[in-house]
DNA sequence: GAGAACTTAATTTTT
DNA sequence: TTAAGTTCTC
């Protein structure tokens, strides 16, 4: 776990072509024009030097864009004397911002750090900081994540009194989110709802909204929403990051959602009209984005594809450069892919080549169930680590699914392979971190009463329920927060007087931490003070749980975490060096920092060279994103799993499916495995998938097949009155004592019946609320129907498995 | 108020 | 299958 934070460290292999004079990036270099176009092809050139109207890189898979990206700004500090100051550069993860400023300043020395280069989010929370007073916040605000969000929408959601079957959280928080993607703050969807549910909605909005604010707290959405709600409001605060960004570079565009959208044109857009054409009138600042549709995979969270495809309208008079040419794969692995990807349909051409040879032959597997897959896949990283093939830190494992991982740790860890998991449970979602962090939190910022209650009674102090509804009703009575209903608490009718003095104690000690805080004590420190006061170590520590050890060490991990981030030099990323007011980092910054890490930030860097030989990287597809490695396995290739089962009945879907497809397969340098299993558990019962249909559209002689379905013992395959059939949903699970299982069990829990259903009928599903059914389609098992969720749209469902009840 | 025992729901992807 | 949430019991 040494990983958690963007620590500036070159992970990428080609890396080493950006930095020519190793050593000697830290001072103040100027490097030649030659110097910086060297070794670029010339569409790459001219991205470099393209000056003035905006620009639209379409970079295929491993065409070098990154190197485009930082030699561009490079160029723009060294040969158009732009000023670092000047140059906003927004990245997907902030690691990728971490690894772009350090290569932007091997180049041009270390006055590259003033850059801005982060995430949307990072670039958000850091204006908000400054500007969010005119709207009423605290610079000290809380960032809820997903899990912070639940828990307030459920409070939320408890006191409309609304049946929690009817309306989970989730799904709430769901439509929230795509209002808030979409700009539409919570009078507007107000006014927007159409039907009962979507006013339903817009109420749970409101008042989801209203405590946010009483918490002085904001939601990742709201992170986006607000800044550029702030740009609109005060046209002064806009001009001045207008002129103070004269140069705007977007990587990732294909997976930029409309606010994000707005947030670009509000800082680049020209805008005849707003200026009255006098002195003052503020130049656009220069433009340039970067991104492929074919990698668009963020959909399902807002991002809309038609930000990239549309740039050349958004942006009058843009120029569009292509990059074509793959520097990382093998022909045969670009093949794979083209041929793939070429069934979206309504995409731009575009066909990604390469002089690095046809190379191996693509190494297929079809294994009898995911245990045997994933031995196939320990067995071969085996025989390529002992013909010195590869080294384990050269091998990636991709999976769709974060569940699918649990396989290849077990044998991983039985045959003693090295590896690592990204993503998945991750450190900042385990329990105790949590805890940890709620306490910091509410300690910064005594208003949030998320986490104020997250760990009121935590460890048990004797502050149960019934005190704690008291509180709260002392709260909204006197119209208090909870903090300071807490320190009343005496004045809460029908408080329990153990109850009372349980309360005292616990205020006192957040007074006393609390004053550590105000005094600007280190984070590391604060955190050691919490855990040992509140008892919460001591707890742990006692428990005979095993799992309590690990706990333990979490936190020792997070104290870790902590006291690097407080030894970084000031001038760390979220430090602004212009401000010349700006305070040292202390607590609230490192929150910042911790609720703003993603997945891939905790990638492991790949040693260079010696004797270490890395670890085998496990992850997501989506984690995938962006990276690249010598050897791929793409594992699970099954229809139902990959393309998901929640995609089958949707041809958009069915495409986003398949971009993501063709992400994973990019991904590869020499070496591509693609494998699925014949038999996979899902959720406790065996399920038998057809091969995914993307396995269908590889080119045959591309693919060695080293087992196929064929191979199989006749009992092990499917003797059913129908094959499985290509059609939306082919899944078919196994007759025999598992099935006979799982239809008992889905008796029992009494949903899974398949439901009757005629048009017309309105129906109740788990994610997508309430919906109407418009047609129906085939019977019995393979029954689909389609239903009209209102703005979720009409959705194709295969019944047997879809979660949707009659009403 | 706390812990045990039970039920139930969920399994897509994440800044 | 597992985790999270709810209810029950002391």
């Amino acid at each position: 776990m040494s990983a958690l934070f963007p620590i500036p460290q070159a992970v990428d292999p080609t890396s080493s072509q950006d930095t020519p004079h190793p050593g000697q990036g830290r001072g103040r270099r100027t490097p030649s024009p030659e110097e910086l176009l060297d070794g670029l092809n010339e569409p790459q050139r001219a991205a470099v030097v393209h000056a003035g109207s905006p620009l639209l890189v379409v970079a295929g898979a491993g065409s070098g864009k990154t190197r485009v990206l930082t030699r561009r700004i490079a160029w723009l500090i060294s040969e158009r004397k732009a000023h670092p100051g000047s140059i906003l550069a927004i990245t997907f993860t902030n690691k990728a911002a971490a690894e772009m400023r350090e290569r932007v300043e091997d180049l041009v020395g270390r006055r590259a750090r003033i850059m801005w280069v982060s995430t949307f989010h990072s670039a958000c929370v850091r204006i908000l900081r400054k500007e969010i007073d005119k709207f009423g916040y605290k610079s000290s605000f809380s960032i809820y994540d997903a899990a912070d969000s639940k828990r307030l929408m459920t409070l939320v959601l408890r006191d409309l009194d609304l049946d929690p079957k009817r309306y989970q959280p989730r799904a709430v928080l769901n439509w929230v989110s795509t209002q808030k993607n979409e700009l539409v703050d919570e009078e507007k969807a107000t006014a927007n709802a159409k039907n009962h549910l979507e006013e339903t909605y817009a109420e749970a909005y409101t008042i989801y909204q209203r405590r946010l604010r009483e918490a002085n707290a904001l939601d990742f959405d709201d992170l986006i929403m607000t800044t550029v709600h702030l740009l609109q409001a005060f046209p002064e605060v806009r001009e001045t990051y207008r002129r103070r960004f004269r140069h705007v570079l977007v990587d990732e565009y294909q997976d930029t959602n409309h606010a994000q959208y707005a947030l670009v044109r509000e800082l680049c857009a020209d805008e005849p009209g707003a200026e009255t054409g006098g002195a003052d009138r503020v130049e656009p600042s220069e433009l340039m984005v970067v991104g492929d549709a074919d990698q668009s995979i963020y959909a399902f969270r807002g991002a809309n594809i038609r930000n990239i495809l549309q740039f050349e309208e958004d942006f009058p008079n843009a120029r569009s450069i292509l990059l074509e040419q793959n520097y990382r794969s093998t022909q045969t692995i670009l093949n794979a892919a083209n041929s793939v990807i070429s069934r979206n349909k309504g995409r731009k051409p575009k066909n990604l080549w390469s002089d690095a040879g046809d190379g191996d032959k693509i190494t297929g597997y079809v294994a009898d169930d995911e245990h045997d897959e994933a031995r196939f896949v320990s067995e071969e990283i085996d025989k390529l680590t002992d013909a010195a093939k590869a080294k384990p830190g050269d091998v990636a494992v991709f999976y769709r699914t974060n569940a699918q991982s649990r396989v290849f740790e077990e044998v991983f860890i039985r045959v003693g392979m090295p590896y690592k998991v990204v993503g998945g449970v991750r450190f900042y979602e385990r329990k105790e971190v949590r805890d940890a962090l709620a306490y910091l939190r509410m300690l910064v910022n005594p208003a949030d009463e998320i986490s104020l209650r997250r760990i009121l009674n935590v460890p048990k102090r004797g502050i149960g329920d019934r005190a704690e509804a008291c509180v709260e009703a002392l709260a909204q009575r006197e119209r208090l927060t909870f903090w300071d209903a807490l320190r009343r608490a005496e004045e809460a009718p029908g408080i329990a007087s153990r109850s009372l003095n349980s309360i005292r104690a616990f205020v006192d000690m957040v007074d006393e931490l609390q004053s550590m805080v105000d005094a600007g004590e280190r984070a590391d420190v604060v955190l050691e003070q919490v855990l040992a006061r509140s008892g919460y170590l001591k707890e742990l520590e006692d428990s005979d749980d095993p799992q309590d050890e690990t706990r333990v060490e979490n936190l020792a991990e997070l104290v870790a975490v902590a006291r690097e981030f407080a030894d970084e030099p000031v001038s760390g990323p979220s430090v602004d060096p212009a401000d010349t007011d700006a305070p040292p980092p202390g607590l609230g910054d490192f929150l910042e920092r911790v609720a703003l890490v993603a997945d891939s930030d905790q990638i492991p860097d790949q040693p260079e060279g010696g004797d270490d030989n890395g670890v085998v990287t496990l992850m997501t597809l989506h984690t995938a994103k962006g990276l690249e490695f010598p050897v791929v396995f793409l594992t699970g290739l099954e229809d139902g799993v990959f393309p998901h089962m929640r995609s089958l009945g949707d041809q958009t879907e069915l495409e986003e499916e398949r971009r993501l497809a063709y992400v994973g397969l990019t991904r590869a340098r020499e070496r591509l495995y693609v494998s699925r299993a014949v038999v996979r558990s899902a959720w406790g019962a065996p399920a038998h998938n057809p091969a995914s249909r993307f396995v269908d559209e590889l080119p045959v002689d591309l693919v060695d097949w080293r087992r196929t379905e064929a191979a199989q013992t006749s009992w092990n395959r499917p003797v059913m009155p129908s094959l499985p059939q290509r059609n939306a949903g082919g899944v078919t699970r196994r007759f025999g004592t598992a099935a006979i299982r799982a239809d008992s069990a889905a008796k029992a829990k009494g949903t899974r019946e398949i439901p009757s259903l005629d048009p017309g009928d309105r129906v109740l599903h788990d994610s997508f609320g309430m919906g109407t059914v418009v047609s129906l389609d085939g019977a019995g098992d393979n029954a689909v129907a389609s239903i009209d969720f209102g703005s979720e749209g009409v959705k194709r469902l295969l019944l047997r498995y879809a979660p949707v009840e009659k009403l």
